[in-house]
RNA sequence: GGUGGUGUGGCGAAGUGGCUAACGCGGAGGUCUGCAAAACCUCUAUUCGCGGGUUCAAUUCCCGCCACCACCUCCA
């Protein structure tokens, strides 16, 4: 079954055909670092993970850029925010910028995220920039004005074809244009130009200025995947205007398509509301992380398509861990009895469950990406797999390797939402030693039906966050 | 006002022109168990925002309306 992808381009969904056979070159439109990454990132991050993972998976040998945005550009105060952090901090901007950039980084690896192949920097691409705008400038896009540079959107008769905003329709609604030097109150900033008082600030034909927000995914696209390539990623948020914008600069100064595939991930709220500093509901990813596992925030996040608006909240994070919690449950389980099983393909009956629910987890995700379906394929299994697993009847080694191999190739590759490998949950083989001593001292225990004993060891362990489930084989063990 | 999106059971959330509207959580009952936990089984939307229309048939297509959300020029 065929890669069918929503392209935003078009509004519809598409066949994915790539640009050339068997590989993708794809463009994620990175964060601004300026201050800490929250959940909203994460939402969008994880999401192109999981899209490289399955392309990777399908076989496609994928180039995943993703840039980091460390150069200056104003908001409604007029000021640069890295700039503000920085004079808050007594920082120098590129300090500030390299502070989050790493802490971004180090959120995005917690979180269990690959890294893209290439993370540019917008401040060590000014000059492919300045000459991207150079080029606009000579093809009729762009004009200059007291040392900033403007698009001129009357110039590109696409302009608006990705967020279906026309100029003619646009114009109707414009009220009496501010006094601006802007020729449309449409054009944008291509360049600059620093007012004194701005830290960040480049050398260019125009005198010193800094670059215009969208320029640097244009060009740095260009640079590391073409004039043309297969997909661009990004939050739906910035559909309009930085996306929107990146196409018309970049078809206006290549003269070729811009991204042929656009994936917009839909945009997150806490408890039903937008995140914002003023309201202080923001949820940084290491807040998130001190709280709830990475695997269960992954999880969690991909219960919603990734295009649909995503809701953080307690209450619905709490069930998805407990789903979550099900499906983790079932692979530790296969692999402790991995531990023990003989060879042979006792309970093989399960292999074609197990196969079609493969079959079932691919063509959830060929299909835009569905990983809530893919989800509900993999509940499925886990059904199959714990009635098996907990029916009593001896399961060969063949059978457990293969039902765990189907869970690694789906929810662990894919959905990245696994347990580490050790039976344990992952903190060492001392621990585990020390747990399965103290479990085997409390199996004596209950030999003796020494229950107050037995239930000490049992609650004390839970107390240091170690649950021990007793099984008619045996006792198995986990850490919350 | 413009553009786009969403509205499905107690909650989250898939989905389709017509089989019993996935899946998870929660709830009820049961099995198993020293207890617990885990697990399994059964039940839990005559119904898919509202009103029209097309059709033999619509939650799914069309029109209108209502509600909520996002973006709307230099705020990833």
């Amino acid at each position: 079954m065929a890669l069918r992808i929503y392209n935003v381009l078009g509004r519809e969904k598409q066949d994915f055909v790539p640009l050339v056979e068997g590989r993708v070159g794809m463009y994620v439109c990175g964060p601004t670092v300026y201050d800490e990454p929250h959940i909203g990132h994460a939402k969008n991050y994880v999401a192109f993970d999981v899209v490289v993972r399955w392309l990777r998976k399908s076989g496609y040998k994928v180039l995943y850029v993703q840039n980091i945005t460390d150069v200056g550009h104003l908001r409604d105060s007029g000021e640069d925010p890295i700039q503000i952090v920085a004079r808050r901090t007594q920082s120098g901007p590129m300090q500030v910028a390299e502070y989050y950039a790493r802490s971004f980084f180090d959120s995005m690896d917690a979180l269990g995220n690959i890294r893209p192949d290439i993370s540019p920097r917008a401040s060590g691409h000014v000059p492919e920039q300045i000459k991207m705008i150079e080029t606009l400038i000579e093809k009729g896009h762009a004009y200059v004005v007291n040392g900033s540079v403007y698009f001129d959107v009357a110039s590109d008769p696409d302009y608006g074809k990705l967020s279906n905003r026309r100029l003619e329709e646009q114009e109707e609604n414009v009220r009496v244009a501010e006094r601006s030097e802007k020729r449309n109150p449409e054009d944008f900033a291509l360049w600059k130009y620093a007012e004194p008082e701005h830290i960040l600030r480049w050398d260019s034909p125009w005198g010193e200025g800094f670059p215009g927000w969208h320029i640097e995914c244009s060009a740095m696209a260009k640079k590391y995947l073409g004039a043309t390539f297969d997909i661009h990623g990004g939050g739906i948020d910035n559909l309009f205007p930085h996306n929107e914008s990146e196409i018309a600069q970049s078809e206006c100064a290549n003269e070729a398509p811009f991204a042929r595939y656009w994936m917009l991930v839909g945009s997150l709220t806490v408890e039903g509301v937008k995140m914002s500093k003023s309201i202080g509901n923001t949820l940084t990813i290491q807040a998130a992380l001190k709280r709830y596992r990475p695997e269960t925030i992954r999880y969690f996040m991909q219960g919603v398509h990734y295009a649909s608006p995503f809701d953080f909240s307690d209450e619905a994070f709490e069930a998805a861990s407990k789903g979550w919690e099900r499906i983790a449950n079932a692979v530790r389980l296969t692999r402790k009895m991995m531990n023990s099983a003989a060879p042979g393909d006792d309970g093989s009956a399960i292999l074609s469950v197990v196969e079609t629910a493969k079959a079932d987890f691919a063509a959830a995700m060929d299909d835009d990406f569905n990983a809530p379906i893919a989800i509900a394929t993999l509940q499925g299994l886990t059904r199959e797999v714990n009635t098996l697993l907990n029916g009593g009847a001896a399961v060969g080694l063949d059978v457990l390797k293969a039902i765990d191999a189907a869970y690694t190739d789906t929810a662990g590759d894919v959905l990245g939402v696994l347990p580490g490998h050790d039976a344990a949950g992952g903190d060492g083989a001392r621990e585990a030693a020390l747990v399965e001593l103290l479990i085997a001292m409390r199996a004596q225990a209950r030999a003796s039906r020494n229950w107050a004993e037995s239930d000490r060891i049992r609650d004390e362990l839970a107390k240091v966050g170690v649950v021990l489930e007793d099984r008619a084989d045996g006792t198995v063990w986990k850490v919350n």
